[in-house]
Parts: C-alpha cells; structure tokens; sequence
DNA sequence: CCGATCCATGTAACCGGTTACATTATCGGG
DNA sequence: CCCGATAATGTAACCGGTTACATGGATCGG
C-alpha cells in the first residue's frame, strides 16, 4: 500500500504568503519587509512602494502568532466579564475596545458566566495567548490564579470593585456607597421596611458589596432587617420578576425595594405592574446601573448610575499605562450617581393616583 | 557615558517559564511534556504525574502563539458583529462563544460599529491573528476582502443575511419575509398608512432587507408608499425616539409604524407616550428581533422574534465542520415568528380606551 | 532465544516572523 | 576625490512550542 503524504498540502492560492516569499518576489530581505510593517519611515519610499505592490498582490497578512512570539509582544489584550446578556457590560467593554485600539490592541473577551472555575479556566487560557495585560470583573477569587498571573508576568487590573487594602490594582466605584446612598433615598422618602433584590453573592463579591451596603445603611438608619426580604436571583429579566413575586406574597410586603441591578429591577417592575400594583404610589423601586433602557419604561426607573463607560475607559489606560511602565500601583475611586425618576416616592401615598398604571 | 543593556528584563519571577526549563526540571524531553497537554494518553500514567508536578510549581503556562505556530493551529475563532449595544448581537455572540468553547476554540470578538473601513480593518486583524474560521454579520463587503480570505484560506460563514445566488456561505434568516410578515400583520388589522423606522441601509445590508421586505409588502398590498414616512436613523433608542417624533409631525400622520428593530421602537412607543398618543389605540407599532425586554415594555412589543441564539449556534457548528472538512457550501435558512402582543390593534379604534397610557 | 511489534520517549528541524549586528550605499565637507 | 558619518539594507540567530522520525526497551509468538 502506497501512503500518502502525512500533511495534505492545501491548494496553493489557500495558504497564506509568508514574509520570505513576498521578501523573495520584491527581491529584499525579510528584514525590510518587517520594517515596512513595524517601522516604515526607515525604508527608503521607493523601496517601500516596491514591497508594497508585492504585499498587496499577494494579499499578505503578516502572521500575529509568529510576530508575536518573535517580538514578545502579542498586542493583545484580555478583558473577562461574567455575561453579555446585562448591557451594562457592553458599555465598559466597548469603551475598553476604543481606547485598546487605538494604541494598537486587540481585545480578547471572555465571558465567565458567573462561574468561578470557568473565569480561573479563562485567565489561564488568556495568559497561555499571552495578553500583555488583563482587565478583570471583581476582586474575588482564588490566590493561585493571582500568583499564576503574578509567575506568568501578567499586568491586570479590577474592575467594578474596589479593591481596597488588599493592594490589587483596580479603577471602579464604590458598591457598598452606591447602595447605601440608594437605601438613603428611599429611607428619605419615609419607607422604613425596604426590601433587597440582587444578585447571587455567593458568586458575586459585586452584589456582595452592594447587599452590604444595603444592609449597613438600614442599620445605620435604624431599621430592623427581615431576611424574607433579601432575595438573591440570577442576572435576568425573568428572576427579577419571580423575587418581586414572592416578595409581594410576604405577609408583610416591603414599601419599597432596592434590586442591586436594573434587569431584575424591570423584571420586578413588570411583576408589580402584572399584579395591579402602582409603581410608585404602592411601591417604590430603586434599580441600579442606569442601563439607557431605564429612561423608557413605565414609569421611568430611579436607579444608581454607574460610570461604566468611564470606568472602561480608564482602567484600559490605567492597564496600557502599567504595562509600559512595569509597575501596578493602580487605585482609581470614581463616582456614582442616583438618578431619581418616576420608581420612586413618599410611602404611603396609597393607591389610585392619577399617575397609576392600571394592570392590563 | 556607559550603555544600559538593550532589553531590561523583568525579575526572573515575572517571565513566564518555557517548557524546556520544565522539561529539564522533570529530566524530560520537551516532546514528552507537549505531549502531556496534547496527547496525555501516550505518556505513561508515573511520567505524566512527574510533569504535571513541575507544571503546577512553576505555574506554567503553555505559550499559545508559539504552539499555534509550530502547530499551524491557532485554536481561535473571530467573529465580527456591528454594536454590543443592541442585546440581540449578544444572543448569537454567547450562542457562538459555547459552541467554540466545547470545541478547544477561543473566541475573537470584533466590532465594526458600523463602519465598513473598520470591518474590512477588523478582518485585516483577525487574518493575521491566524484564525482558523471566522464569523460574520452581512454579506456587504468590497470584492477584495472576500479575495483576502480566500487568499489566506480562512473559512468564514456570514449570519444575519442571507447571501442568495451570491454562493457565499450563510446561516441566517430571512430579512426581507420576516418583514413582509410584520406588514403583512399591520394590514390585516386594517392599516393601510404605514411608515418605517430602520436603520442605516448605506451600511447594513440587514436593514435594507428588512427595508425591502417592507416596501414589497406594501406593494403587493397594494398600498401606496409615501417617502416621508420611510425614515433611517442609527441604532439607539434616542434615534428611535427622534424619527417617531418626526413621523408624528408628518402633516398626516401613519397609523401604524413597523421598526425594524426592538432598540428603535421602545425609543418610538416612548415617544409616543411622551405626546399623549395610545399604543396601540392611536397608533400601532411592530419591532424586529424580540428582545427579552420586549416584553417588559409597555404595553408589550409586538415584534418579529429572530433565532439569534439558534443562528449564533448553528453558524459556528457549521464553520466548525468547514473548517475540518475543508469545505464551504453552507447555507441555512432559518425560521423568524411575528410575536403579537399588545402594541398592534386594528386601524381606527381610536383614543380614550381603558387601557390607553395616560402621559405622564 | 530471536526477530517482529509496539509502546514510551528523545532528537532536532521547523513554524514565520523580529531584530541585533554586520554590511553596504549615500552624502557632505575638506 | 577621499574620508567619516549616517542612512538603508542584509544576515542569521532567535522566540517557544510541535511533531516526524529515530531510538531503545518491553512483549510476544514461533
């Protein structure tokens, strides 16, 4: 039996032009070549425009992995959310990708799912494609993922969480003060019995924060805490509205409730709505995030604003910036913002206003 | 004056250990210990413990540009959508992203905003990031991109259009039907004045079908169509919202407005809302893509449900197999479905209605 | 007990760029 | 017209993995 070759050969128009045939064609180096790519004011114009015909006839794509490898710079970088279905993190990320590309990065995205050994598997991956930097979601996880991160060389930042004391580099606002200032809010409006929908902390050491900050500014205030009324749910529309359902089956229904993000504060929202209660003359409901949606729902959602965009954007230069200068001393503090709109009122206004969605 | 050396190194403790350092370290061969990654089972079990131990202590991290290298595999897949702030691209994206991950792939993400000289840039990049496959949205691009691919002999398939006659692979469903179908909706309750807010059809190929699925709709209705009311704004609620603002100054207002995406129409009921006018008594309104928010608003979007988490899936399982078998004729059709809910009624109901928003 | 076979491992060429350094053109001044 | 400086280009050793092939040891049937 005849073998065949091991590797079958593409057809040729298929595989890609190296460096050494365009190098070739042009009758240069690949040297020359390289710099036409990397540094072409050091090629004489004449000699430039001779490669240059031969790139373009050849449609010549220089080959990242074995530039990368060679120079030791990947110019990626690594960005790793815990999900594309909240919007809020189209917005950090988009701003990342802005200001990555325009020094020249690619962003490697990673999606964790809120999945501790998935986000660890993640980081691994990245460093393996050799990101020059990475720009995490929260501060929380195991130590041998930072000292790989530390061992492999990789610059990181954190984000959506403020990394205090424990000396990791991070640009984000304060969780714990933004939900406190939330419950301030309501508290000012009189509610006194307020209930907590948020996300999973167990999971989340973001919706930890903002649970703490809840719980830290009723007992500043005074006021008892019910554990029927801290709920924790996934981050979904549909969640929201099965934590608001079974907080209004409470013997005691809350006032008021502060949802730690506004996905489950319009799922909640619709919930109220479905059971023919008026938001907020029968209850008052605080999101948080500010997702632009938040301005077109019946009735317009109070919510904390979140300087997501910002926050993307400097933690990206803060990265770029620690990258080039080797050093990590990154703390950046930026501020949130309560957005009051329609969500929101006097506790017990009762029912029937004028302004009173009827259930449909 | 004395010369610093040329390359500052990093303390030994930040540069990555290479797999000679740990073969040696194990007293093996480099061979043996690649193959403990990518061949486990033919290293026996005492030899295979011995590596991993020096793999864990060292924290090593196999460098992925040089395996894709040497491999000629980067193990990486692109993909290029238009925006992240329409949710429905992170339906498919996510979709795309579990099947690429199930199959060892890392998933490149790319977006164009919009604009084609980014998209073909992005190309360009992910080209040379030597992805095995790649994803895209639309079919409209200049002949010479479509050459760079083949050139580089990177196998692509395009969602969200599908590319008829022209032989380019595809798995999408069809814009212009889908569209058809909404008018075809708005005409069965009796409307015969319809106007349409869509997005950019000079860069979105998507929108011109839905654009053309429209006006053919209109047509074999027979309905007129007036100029006026076909407006084209970007993908934003604000956008959304300013074009019905329009539309409701049009000296005779429609009495129905297909949108030919959620984003845009909320913006639009929230105009809406904002002039005193009832949907769906006053006017009704269809959106495209059935965001999970879609039915939060008020009153609910009838919309045109797309299969983004369906396409994103089967678009990557079918790039997937092109890859392996070396082959490109993919096309798949998918289903859309008109989701009625409460924003479309019949044509001249009228105002005052029980359920009619009152402006607040 | 020997050669064929198979399994586990080692050797080293190679992937396609980059870049330090060497070499050759170019140019201005004496 | 020659010399030294400088600019432009070439040479070739890397970068850190992979893998075809070689090698050596164990197993086994005859």
């Amino acid at each position: 039996m005849v073998t065949a070759p091991r590797r079958t050969r593409r057809p040729a128009s298929a595989r890609p032009a190296t460096i050494r045939e365009v190098a070739k064609e042009a009758g240069v180096s690949t040297a020359t070549v390289s710099r036409v790519f990397n540094d072409p004011e050091t090629v004489k114009p004449s000699m430039r425009a001779r490669v240059m015909k031969v790139i373009d006839r050849h449609h010549y794509v220089s080959d990242g992995l074995a530039g990368g490898l060679a120079s030791r710079r990947s110019r990626l970088i690594g960005l790793i959310i815990p999900t594309m279905t909240n919007s809020i993190y189209a917005s950090s990320t988009q701003a990342i990708q802005n200001v990555a590309q325009k020094a020249g990065y690619t962003v490697l995205v990673g999606i964790s799912d809120f999945i501790p050994e998935q986000e660890a598997h993640l980081i691994h991956q990245l460093i393996g494609r050799r990101v020059e930097g990475l720009i995490l979601t929260g501060a929380e996880r195991p130590p041998r993922v930072y000292e790989k991160l530390r061992r492999n060389g990789t610059p990181f930042v954190i984000t959506w969480k403020l990394a205090r004391g424990s000396g990791l580099p991070c640009v984000s606002f304060d969780n714990h003060r933004a939900a406190a200032t939330a419950v301030a809010h309501l508290v000012s409006l009189g509610h006194r019995r307020i209930g907590l929908i948020c996300g999973e902390t167990a999971v989340n050491d973001r919706a930890r924060g903002r649970r703490e900050g809840f719980l830290a500014a009723m007992s500043k205030h005074g006021l008892p805490i019910d554990p029927s009324l801290l709920l924790e749910r996934k981050f979904e529309f549909v969640e929201g509205r099965a934590a608001m359902h079974r907080m209004l089956r409470n013997p005691r229904p809350p006032t008021a409730v502060f949802c730690a993000n506004d996905i489950q504060a319009i799922g909640a929202l619709s919930e109220c709505r479905e059971q023919g209660l008026c938001v907020p003359a029968d209850i008052s409901i605080v999101g948080f995030d500010d997702l632009p949606i938040a301005q077109y729902t019946t009735p317009r959602l109070t919510t904390v604003r979140v300087p997501a965009s910002d926050m993307g954007r400097r933690a990206a230069e803060a990265l770029l910036h620690s990258m080039r200068a080797g050093e990590q001393d990154i703390y950046v503090e930026l501020p949130t913002e309560l957005i009051v709109r329609e969500s929101t009122a006097r506790e017990g206004m009762g029912s029937g206003l004028a302004f009173c969605l009827p259930a449909v």
